[in-house]
Formats: C-alpha cells, sequence, structure tokens
DNA sequence: CGCGAGATTGACTCGGGTCAATAGTAGTGG
DNA sequence: CCACTACTATTGACCCGAGTCAATCTCGCG
C-alpha cells in the first residue's frame, strides 16, 4: 500500500511550512507545546508531582481532514497522543481492504504497534481536524530512567490497550450486530462525556462503512440496526447525527425483536414484549430455555 | 493414537496431587530456576551479553493440566513465561461464556492484562502439563532499570502482543470460518516448527468447543470445516490429531472479503484470481483443484 | 447546480448457528 | 476385564442473521 500518491505524512512542525500543491499551511489555532503534567493528565494516568519541571516539552503537530498520520512499514520512531480532533487506525489485507482497528480520540495513545517491528503496522488517519502531540520513542525511554512512574505508566497504557483489545475480540467472536453497534454508541457516548461534550447528542465522526470495518459488519447492517434502533426508541438517528434516548437499553441489548416488516408466520411472536435487556442466562450451551431476545 | 512422536511435556515426576479445579494452588515440587539469558532467549528477544550474571534468577512452577494459573480479578503481581505446555487464557462474559483469547505455549508471554487494573483481566488454564517462570512485575521493573536493554525489550514483547491481537481482530473481522480455521492451523504449524516439534503432524491440545471459541465459531463448524479440509486432502483428522498435507493452500485459502471496500473492480478481479492458491509445489498428486474458496 | 460520496431500504441468498442423534474415547471402579 | 459414565467429536436437518446486489435519496462542495 504506501500509497505514494498521498504526499503529506509527518509535517514539519517547526517551520511554518507553506503547503506544497493545493494543501492549505498548518493552522497553529492550537498551542505548540505541552509539559510532562498535561501529558500525564491527557493520559489519565497519575500525575508525577516532581516532574512540573518545564524541562521536558512536547511538540504538538496538527493534522487536518484526511491527512495520514503514519503508513503501514514507515519506520517507527514515535509515539501519538491525541489532544483533539478524531482519528481512525486501519489495516489493510492483501488486497487492498481496509479493517478499522480504533478510533483514537482525545487522551488515546498510539502508534504503539510500531514499537516491536520497528515500523509501524498500522495506518493512522485523521478523521477530522487533530491536534496531536508528538512523543519520540527515544526520548521517552530516556525520560523513563529518570521518571520511574512515567515508566510504569507506560506498562499501564500499553496494558489498557491490551485489555481493549481483547474486548473487541470477544465482541466480534460472540455478539450479535444489534448488540455491537449498541456496545459502540454506548462506548462513543462514554467517550464524550470524559471529554466533556454531550452523550446524549453527538455527531459520529465515521463514516458507516468505517464503522462497519470496526465491528466486523457490512456498511448496511450498520445502516438498517441503527434505523431499528431508531424504530424502537432507543435512539434518534440522522445522518451522522446520533442522540441517545435509552441508554441502558442499549448496554444490556443482545439481541431486537423481529421487526414488523414481514409477518411470514406467527409461529414465534411471543417476543414482542420487551426483548431487550434482560440478564440472567447461564449458559448457552444448556439448551434453550429461550431464544427470545435476551440471550 | 499417533500420540507417539509428539513430545509429551514433561511428565510429572512421581507427584500425587490431585488438583481440583477452580483453585489456584501452584504447587512447586520441581523447583527449577532460569536466569536472565535463558529468559530473554525463551522470549525470542536480543540476547544482552552484560547479564550472564547469575544474581537473577527465576523461579518455574510446575502446573497439572486442568488447572488455573490465575483467575480474573485475582490481584496482579506477577507476569508468566510459558517453558514447556499448553494454555489457554480465556474471557468470562457476564453469563458465564467463555470465550478462548490464547493458547500460550513455549516462549509466549501471559498476565500481562493485568498490568493496567493491577487485577488479571483473564483467566489462564494449563492445557496439558505446564512449566513456567514466574517473572514478577516489581522485581521486572527493578531489573528493567539496571539493564535497559530489558526494559525496552518488554515493551517489544507487549508491542508485539498489541499486533498479534490486532491481527485477531482483524480475522474475526473479515474471514470466513474456513479461512479461520486455515490460519489456526497455519499458525499452530508454524508454532510447532519453532518449537522444534514437527510442522507435519501434531496433536491439538485443545477441544473444538475451544478453537471454536478462540475463532468465533461453533464447535460443529469447526469440525465441519476440519472434514472439509480432510476430503480436499489438505489435512488429515483424526480427532486430536492432525496432519498437514498442503500447507500453502491452507496458507491463501480465503473467502470473499465481506467488506467490498476499495476498489470494486480491484475485488472483482480478487475473487476470480484468488481462489485457492495452490502453488504447484511438491505432492499436490491429487487431481484437479478443488474450488473451495472460489469466492 | 450538478456531481459524487455517503446513507437508506428492499429483495434475495447463503454461511454458519442451532438442535439433535450417534459414535468414538477416557477414566473409574467392581 | 468389562460395564458405566462423562466428555468429545462427527454428521445431518433446518433456518435465521447478516452479507450481497441494487435502486434511490440526501447532502455537502466545487
Amino acid at each position: 500500500m504506501t500509497s505514494t500518491h498521498i504526499p503529506e505524512t509527518r509535517p514539519e512542525p517547526g517551520s511554518s511550512n507553506h503547503s506544497t500543491s493545493g494543501e492549505v499551511a498548518w493552522q497553529r489555532q492550537g498551542k505548540l507545546w505541552s509539559n510532562l503534567k498535561e501529558l500525564c493528565e491527557l493520559l489519565r494516568i497519575p500525575v508525577t508531582p516532581s516532574v512540573n519541571e518545564e524541562e521536558f516539552l512536547f511538540q504538538h503537530v496538527q493534522f487536518k481532514t484526511g491527512q495520514r498520520v503514519h503508513t503501514i512499514g514507515q519506520p517507527f520512531d514515535t509515539l501519538f497522543i491525541v489532544h483533539s480532533g478524531f482519528l481512525k487506525t486501519v489495516l489493510i489485507d492483501e488486497f487492498g481492504n481496509e479493517q478499522v482497528l480504533s478510533f483514537p480520540m482525545k487522551g488515546d495513545l498510539f502508534g504503539v504497534d510500531g514499537i516491536h517491528t520497528k515500523r509501524y503496522a498500522s495506518e493512522a488517519v485523521a478523521l477530522s481536524n487533530c491536534d496531536l502531540i508528538l512523543l519520540p520513542f527515544k526520548k521517552f525511554i530516556q525520560l523513563g530512567r529518570v521518571h520511574a512512574e512515567l515508566e510504569h505508566a507506560m506498562y499501564s497504557v500499553m496494558s489498557r490497550e491490551l485489555v481493549r483489545e481483547q474486548g473487541m475480540v470477544s465482541m466480534l467472536g460472540a455478539l450479535s450486530a444489534e448488540a455491537r453497534v449498541a456496545r459502540f454508541l454506548v462506548s462513543l457516548s462514554e467517550r464524550f462525556a470524559e471529554m466533556g461534550y454531550s452523550s446524549k447528542l453527538f455527531n459520529l465522526r465515521m463514516t458507516r462503512h468505517e464503522i462497519g470495518s470496526y465491528l466486523g459488519l457490512t456498511l448496511e447492517t450498520v445502516s438498517r440496526t441503527l434505523s431499528a434502533f431508531n424504530e424502537f426508541g432507543l435512539i434518534t438517528v440522522d445522518q451522522r447525527s446520533i442522540g441517545i434516548k435509552d441508554l441502558d437499553s442499549l448496554r444490556t441489548l443482545r439481541r431486537l425483536p423481529p421487526s414488523s416488516a414481514r409477518s411470514k408466520q406467527a409461529s414465534k411472536k411471543a417476543r414482542e414484549a420487551a426483548a431487550l435487556g434482560r440478564s440472567g442466562s447461564t449458559d448457552s450451551s444448556s439448551s434453550g430455555d429461550l431464544q427470545i431476545a435476551a440471550l
């Protein structure tokens, strides 16, 4: 992949560069440097009191919508922390199909997958204008030797990421399409809340296709599922704008009752009633006490 | 049968220890120790020349088939490295269903998911008698401060694990049942080769149910797929015993990528070309090509 | 204002999950 | 040694969830 037609990769932050080609120059609306303390707060790890020193400053870099932060195979040397904006990280398979791995947003760290092979294993693309903090790996290692807590924090963040991916694996391996979309909405909602935005009404920064790729579904299924949630009053949808109406149901949802669309036969209509939520089913192997939504 | 030439994990030297599943008791009858060098070799990371010192010794612990190494929620304090034997790590969802996350074997590190929350996020169970090396996290941290390479190695191993999980996510999100099983067999084969065992004939250490859980499939589908591979001459199956007959085909076996992402023509062309990638290698004596994967 | 990317919906298909019956295997104890 | 039990694996029948194909519809943007 390594598309050659994409001119910009990492912009030169120090210079007020003018864009080549038709690109507009970097906007410097945001701050350019962060100290260690800000960095820790952003990562949601215990702040180290002793390191208020201004000696360590971390450079910011801005990316515009659609720009690549790094590509697959590119030599690894720095980690990135999202200060503002939204991105996606993707894997590209042998046929050029994208597989979305994550949607980094404020406070998230990415680029970690490059440590092992010294080359980034994934590609990061800005879904909106972004302000990122550069964390040169070498520099970070040195820092870790001075401030032990930092080192530990790094382990912690990587461990957190590992756990997150475990959750993804679990979700992809076990949940229905509806449950995946529901969880996705819930986690987005929580994320927005953490960032100080509304958890009840927000705009998706990604396309249906990207959501589907992330959740292991097709864009059509994502779209249909959102529409179904809308019909059931769980959410409101209008293109990219999502309104959360029933967070609890979304949280516990496993399967939706069949739509009133097809009245094939009344064989199993017992599911009319709230087949949402509900917990307590013991084990899937045990024969079916219910195939009602609850599972 | 044919358990013959498959190296068994070290037999327990006449221990009468009876394991009741569910307990987290480690027995230490064959107390062995490894030094740092052995440990690095095991983890497949560059050996640090300067640390031949015998000062740092790491304890071994034996677990018998079925025993739990750690459980979910248990306070975290040590990492584990597999010296011999086979295990599984599982997540347990809110309904008690198991989700297999990995099958650690020789040279693998696990327990890392406990770092972040200070409690293990998964459960590790021995699938055979195992010999594990304990790596107390505190001790490791201290070591890292003395030997910088170690610290870097740790980042590397964690990064490797992260990349592995990315691969899992990608697989679960995009590949067909057949492709998943095929990949699983290939990676097992490679793993056995690395460990010095036969890559062509080996015994599965896990049940169909566990394989299915790992791959996001049901045990029936796993069984059926193995039978299908057998019929096509790709492998031989007899219960737990697997013989690899056509590694190349297994490697390239795939099925339509669900997301017709990217260029429409590219994917269209892909499905024509890429079906079963039988490279005219050795043996393939069997008649014409089957069209398994064909789209 | 038209163009193209994204989103929505419908109709059809089928991969793989579910249920169920059967058989091979291992461990236990008489 | 065999009987008894529990677990694991294999197969078949059935069918539903979600992928595929395709026809609009909407919206933002040059």
